[in-house]
DNA sequence: TGAATAGTGTCTTTCAGACAATATGGA
DNA sequence: TCCATATTGTCTGAAAGACACTATTCA
């Protein structure tokens, strides 16, 4: 906090000037050294540079298993394999609206997500065999894994993560499997970190649930009483109603809503 | 890794037409729930859909302070106002390539940063006043503010960062106090959990200059001898030398490389 | 009553924070 | 010698891991 000058009003002479040169002169006016300036560089050419897509993967805990949502191509290239379900980003329209289009357009799911994060964008050039295609991609979570995607517009299927890449798992299209990875990856860290696992549960959820999520995602036990201890002394991940819930047998447990919006500091630590 | 059944090869009838039709005919053709297929929903229409950007954040510590690199417009709109430094992705180049294009047009510096990360996308439809521009975010990173971004290109800057936002700061375009923000949120947590902050010093450096970086990025002094002992009990942080620097007075510090792909885990976490 | 799950108490270990003590150079 | 910085050692407190124990319900 000490050595700024005062709101300088140098204008780079000479170079507005040589900036406007050559525009709309067709691809190669943009590239080279001369970097133009608005948000991202923009230049004022208003011809679109590449094809921007969502891809979404959306986790949920069924069984006690973390599955994803994948849905089946029935066009090449890859036919036959599973894709995550993206969308196009159409001009006028933000990601966030697009995922939700991609999602539920293939699924018939009203509501299909409790919880839509960036998770990071690929971009490398021969992903796509057609054309260039940059995809940005979120980490989604809903807390049902059902209704499951069926019904007539049926082209989806939740698959438990454990056995992607086994015999038994599906075989991803482009680049998905990659991206999948991350994603597991990201949210197995975002567990560790922040409240995301309340929305991996429905509401009101009692701590067992909670715990059980985490153990799915983690593909981990997890001790009860320490869990407890950890999610009680976080001020805002969880809100007690005051009920109870009996479910079969044992003691009735406290259900708890979503609290606000926690950060775990320090984290709670994954085993192993 | 119980229920999965063994590689459905259902093909989804009747869809694969239907997802054909009305192929290229302009942009609505695309939106709606018909959700086609491909990286990200690509349906073979080879239009772009929107102008892609990178902006970088590069964050450098000069004079014990976190520094950060912006470019002042000579353009409408925004003139005379700072930006980080941008670029439009063309069709057939990586982000990372835009990226360093966007630093070194503007700045002259041949190795612009010794470590770049995805941060996040800004995708508002406002947020700039010409047309539709997404914006992919980087985190960078150099071990030297200097050589400043002098000579005969200069229009660059380093800002510290604690002025951004005061009177003696300066007025940032578009959203870039927004995205700013959210890289110093970003680079202060990645500090806690990676090994990010051997990126900010120079090789070879002491546990003081590591120690410093952090205290410049965080605001907070930390403790020598629990830096000390967090660091080198963290595998592939830093890698010993075995030579020492003696700079002014004081016993000669011990000299280390950067090591490999550090996880702090737990991680350090920062006072306050 | 016994099984099953929820919740409490407590001992131990680990690790960060604080800080004293020592090491080693330059002024 | 004095001062400044690096490095080592040690004490303490906070929090996680392990686990015994109690609580409450249903079969």
């Amino acid at each position: 906090m000490a050595k700024a000058t005062k709101k300088p009003t140098r204008r780079e002479p000479g170079r507005s000037k040589a900036g406007k040169a050559g525009k709309r002169g067709g691809s190669a006016s943009r590239a080279g050294t001369e970097v133009p300036d608005g948000p991202g560089g923009y230049d004022g050419d208003d011809r679109p540079s590449v094809v921007l897509a969502v891809d979404v993967v959306l986790f949920a805990v069924r069984d006690d298993e973390l599955v994803v949502l994948l849905v089946e191509r029935g066009r090449e290239p890859h036919a036959g394999r599973w894709a995550l379900p993206g969308a196009v980003v159409e001009p006028e329209e933000t990601m966030r609206s697009a995922t939700r289009r991609a999602v539920t357009g293939r699924t018939g799911i009203v509501e299909p997500f409790t919880r839509l994060e960036q998770l990071a964008v690929f971009d490398a050039p021969e992903r796509d065999p057609r054309t260039r295609v940059v995809s940005a991609t979120f980490l989604a979570v809903c807390a049902r894994a059902v209704p499951p995607p069926g019904g007539a517009l049926a082209s989806g299927r939740w698959w438990p993560v454990g056995v992607v890449g086994t015999d038994d798992g599906p075989d991803l299209a482009f680049d998905h499997a990659g991206i999948l990875t991350a994603a597991v990856g990201e949210l197995r860290g975002r567990l560790e970190r922040t409240d995301l696992a309340t929305a991996l549960v429905e509401v009101p959820f009692t701590l067992g649930d909670l715990r059980r999520a985490y153990e799915a995602a983690w593909d981990a036990d997890l001790e009860p009483a320490n869990f407890r201890r950890k999610v009680l002394s976080t001020p805002g991940f969880v809100e007690p109603t005051g009920a109870n819930r009996a479910v079969g047998t044992g003691r009735p447990a406290e259900l708890y809503d979503r609290g606000g919006d926690a950060v775990l500091r320090p984290p709670m630590l994954r085993p192993g």
